[in-house]
DNA sequence: TGTACATCAGTGAACGCGCGTTCACTGATGTAC
DNA sequence: TGTACATCAGTGAACGCGCGTTCACTGATGTAC
């Protein structure tokens, strides 16, 4: 996503009388693409991913409609683009976990550990931010096979990558037979996914937090037995 | 869903001049409101839930728009009443599968093959009617406390009481410890979900049904040993 | 058996809404000379 | 250092769209007498 930031001096007061009703002061934004993209994820946030208007985006950036379409070609685009923001935050808050995860043990309580952070971080942050996980992983989406680094989180790896590195880690310390490795992320991706969107659209919406919390930790209980 | 049928002779000419240009030969519908769910249906099979338009409906019918307000309130209404026939259609699919059961062997083979019979018909339906299962599952739904008979196939139960009956035969056969039957419906449930909507949504959309059949088989398995 | 009448299912026209998108434009900015 | 100019980010107005929904109506149907 490069951003060419611009950076106008916002001291410059405009030479005549302001005409423009917008509290702008300068005829430049400075950076519409970020306020748009910006206004796009707090819509997602608040609405999910239908939410995502173009006008109302506009709206908040205190522009004029078409003025979106110097910087997106579309609605769509605009959606793509805080949809790979939702991915990133999504990743952000799987590192979050895995930062938090204890340094002792064996290596295949490690590896366990951090398969558990993975899929906690994914479960956690559908809860928490229910708008951008539906705008991220609720609506149609693929895996980036050539990883988009905007969908990544500080690390760079976006939330598919990190499971797949947790469950090499399983596969390295002997915990996960290696032929039983091809295929495992959809089988734990889907468990915590299902979990997730039960939370948020279905029979748990509305759980408070401490209680989906141990209920993921039973659905995390249940992978690492089963896999 | 107590639809009161009608049945109105078909036979009868009108007696004057043909002046209405739809295809109904008689003034009164007939029935109205099955032949707008039934349009309902058909565009949640083909598009899920937002494609069930009321206007679109009423043209399927051949009638005008606001004479759908006979019958529903709104176009809330519409669609609950599609999504509650969604719903059923979902647990007839478990039907089907528990149909295809082996009467054969020892009740705990037995419970288990309930619960994976439960499981892949919730599945199958997924992959096979994707817009209907979308209306059913796909966004906001809950569980009828009190059943809605709307919602259960021949048998009149819906699907999640297919699968608490199956878990319950578990804890019976001696193959699940009552303490850890509570809530192992949503365990169970967010596993099928998950891989039902990423097969639907997701990274492994588009992939051919005999995978998908394979992939869903180890997903039971691993819900068979992680339970 | 025939007739008057109440019911109410469907009609026809219209509404306001907010959306995405296109058009020709304007005027601030940075650059070449 | 000053000036002319090309660029292009944002403006203002407008479009067509299809939607859900409301209004006053009409005329086929079934029923009471």
């Amino acid at each position: 996503m490069p951003v060419t930031h611009r950076n106008a001096p916002a001291a410059s007061a405009p030479p005549v009388a302001v005409s423009t009703p917008t509290a702008r002061s300068t005829y430049r934004h400075g950076d519409l693409r970020r306020a748009l993209l910006d206004a796009g994820i707090e819509l997602a946030r608040q609405g999910g991913p239908d939410a995502v208007v173009l006008r109302e985006a506009t709206r908040r950036a205190g522009v004029a409609p078409n003025a979106a379409y110097r910087h997106f070609a579309n609605r769509q685009d605009l959606l793509a683009a805080v949809r790979a923001a939702a991915v990133a935050a999504v990743a952000q808050s799987m590192e979050a976990e895995l930062a938090h995860m204890p340094a002792t043990g064996t290596p295949t309580e490690q590896a366990h550990a951090k398969v558990r952070a993975v899929g906690a971080g994914y479960m956690r942050f559908a809860h928490a931010e229910t708008g951008l996980f539906r705008t991220a992983f609720g609506g149609p989406f693929g895996v980036a096979q050539n990883p988009d680094p905007a969908m990544g989180g500080d690390t760079g790896l976006n939330p598919f990558q990190h499971l797949s590195a947790a469950l090499d880690d399983l596969v390295t310390a002997g915990a996960l037979p290696p032929e039983r490795r091809p295929g495992a992320e959809y089988l734990a991706w889907s468990t915590v996914h299902g979990m997730a969107l039960l939370s948020i659209d279905g029979p748990l919406r509305g759980t408070p937090a401490e209680t989906m919390e141990r209920l993921g930790e039973r659905l995390l209980d249940m992978v690492a037995r089963g896999l």
